[in-house]
DNA sequence: TTGAAAGCGGTACCAC
DNA sequence: GTGGTACCGCTTTCAA
């Protein structure tokens, strides 16, 4: 570690007979310097190579041109396609950004939103936990003139930009594909009732449901707790062991769904003839397992990109800090698990 | 977004009556201060939430408790893991991370350097690229005496502490396990000859052999150069239809394997009867495919942690930036894919 | 077209 | 124990 100095703009003013101002006026290019100044001091500060202290541009312009981004969970596929938009476009706009993680609580989420703030980010992209309920402590930011936008999961309590996913259109394709390819009961293994994405599927599995003319069967709605492949494996059993086992299962989540073929498998079943399944989110595994799964997919490198163009035009006065939602496009992807007569063509419905 | 303008030492020092200096001092409990003095400033202090302004802190001490991170892909379970690691540890010691990506090419990598290092960061973390050979970019940190530690992927011609998994012995145990199993014709799908990884599990492979009595058959020796599912089913298509198939395969990655896996249930091979299957890094995935995929898992968060701690203890001055290497032990996890007679005693060797 | 100088908000040295 | 003050490196107003 040999600690090389780097030149400021006082040596190059010093070293060029120039003024500071001067020195620092031609490497932004302000108007009303001389092109020879310009080039002589360019050529200078290009030789010895010259690099702005950041901390202290930062400090006298009181920005940082960097991002805060706040997510429940870093290892998920999901979020960590979201960071990767996220950053990706952050960077092309010469921006930096700051990953936290939340685990899902409201604590270390408002720890981490108070170190950013504190850090001095310029905008916060945000997706709050399951616990989060009014968010204060996103709240300071805005009260500071830093914007911040939502995004998958969000509080309507605060008004920002929110980029969300049509959890319900998605729900509702991935169901009314499933009536299409002739499935009649139809059960759902569902999410919290108190998490907007959840309610929000369960929401658009009904509407599918009853657009098409099917009844809702208490039986056949089921609540995680805690969204595991466990639990998609034991309420599967429960479903299937009933009195009236379903032909297809919606499942909140891949990973819900994994849990679902699992028991399955195990027990014979045989997808997707016996019986379909659905899943959501469209993770990488998805079309890894066998049978593959039929998925809903979140578009969610496409969220953060979104999200972040959303911040970075706010920051630059492009547009205003509202709380208009921005809704992102599912896409339903088919795979073996849903594909039954797969090879003739559709009936329709009804 | 109402813009609350928020109070600074001048204020504090101003309305108690007390000087800016003995206000800074009273905050940031500096030693020969009045007990009274220090509760005075502190009550006003809180009352009135100051914060104090970050970006002229790390300007005036010329440090900004931030890091950075450089994975070559952020969507990726063992690096989104790592970096997991790294920011919870950060964190515990009062440090952002800035987190990077670089698609595996050195010349993001060099951008991704350039922008960190010139947005201030106090020291690096970094995985190198597959492209990356020598990283003079990486160095430019240690000229300005700011300290880097390498992890997973790392290059020997820079000067850092390198904090990387034990590939050899890792792909020693996976294949010693293989042949405790009774497998005999043990096939490796590999990766580039030029990726010290690679090349360290390759050579595991080949030991474990060696040292118990097996000999090394050329065409079971095989090279991926997209490290894909879909060469993993091609290769193992290749090994199974030649003359002498093998009877198990130890691949360079768990995704490389399920694409093994999936041509062996297709062409109705028995997993792990006829031919067992061993992939490497422990995927969440590995676990949930069927067979269970056996595989090595590498620690990946424990690596983030490590090798964090190692960059936060040598800018506390704790340690020096040289270039040790530590290592993180790998664990064979034991699944289907590899679990013959997993009922009987295991039979020895030889 | 250029220069001088006033800060930005703290920190830390030096004097009392 | 406390206050005065010189910076940190750069931007930006004002004057020339």
């Amino acid at each position: 570690m040999s600690e090389k100095r780097r030149i400021g703009l006082k040596d190059i003013a010093r070293e060029l007979g120039i003024s500071i101002s001067t020195a620092s006026r031609a490497l932004n290019a302000y108007p009303g310097i001389a092109d020879e100044t310009i080039k002589l001091v360019k050529e200078y500060a290009e030789k010895h190579n010259y690099v702005p202290n950041t901390m202290a541009v930062n400090f006298r312009k009181n920005k940082t041109m960097t991002l805060g981004i706040v997510v429940p969970e870093l290892i998920h596929y999901f979020f960590s396609s979201v960071i990767s938009g996220a950053i990706q476009t952050a960077k092309k706009h010469g921006y930096s950004v700051f990953v936290s993680q939340t685990d899902e609580k409201v604590a270390n989420e408002i720890v981490a939103c108070r170190t950013l703030l504190s850090s001095g980010i310029d905008g916060l992209l945000i997706s709050i936990s399951n616990e989060t309920i009014e968010g204060k402590h996103i709240q300071e930011f805005l009260e500071e003139g830093k914007p911040v936008v939502q995004f998958d999961k969000v509080s309507d309590y605060l008004e920002t930009p929110k980029v969300i996913v049509d959890d319900f259109q998605g729900a509702f394709n991935a169901v009314e594909h499933l009536l299409k390819k002739g499935y009649k009961k139809i059960a759902h293994i569902g999410g919290w009732a108190d998490v907007k994405n959840s309610v929000e599927r369960k929401r658009g599995y009904m509407e599918a449901l009853r657009t098409n003319g099917f009844e809702i069967h208490g039986d056949f709605l089921l609540e995680c707790t805690d969204i595991s492949e466990q639990e998609g494996y034991e309420f599967t059993k429960k479903l299937m062991e009933s009195h009236n086992p379903p032909d297809a299962i919606f499942c909140i989540t891949d990973l819900v769904a994994i849990g679902a073929i699992k028991y399955l498998k195990e027990k014979n079943f045989q997808i997707p003839e016996q019986v379909g399944v659905m899943g959501f989110s469209n993770w990488q595994l998805a079309g890894m397992v066998s049978p593959g799964l039929s998925s809903v997919d979140q578009h969610a490198y496409e969220m953060g990109v979104k999200s972040t163009e959303i911040l970075i035009n706010i920051l630059r006065g492009k547009a205003l800090c509202t709380d208009q939602t921005h809704i992102v496009k599912t896409e339903l992807i088919i795979r073996e698990s849903t594909s039954v007569k797969s090879h003739k063509d559709q009936e329709p419905i009804n």
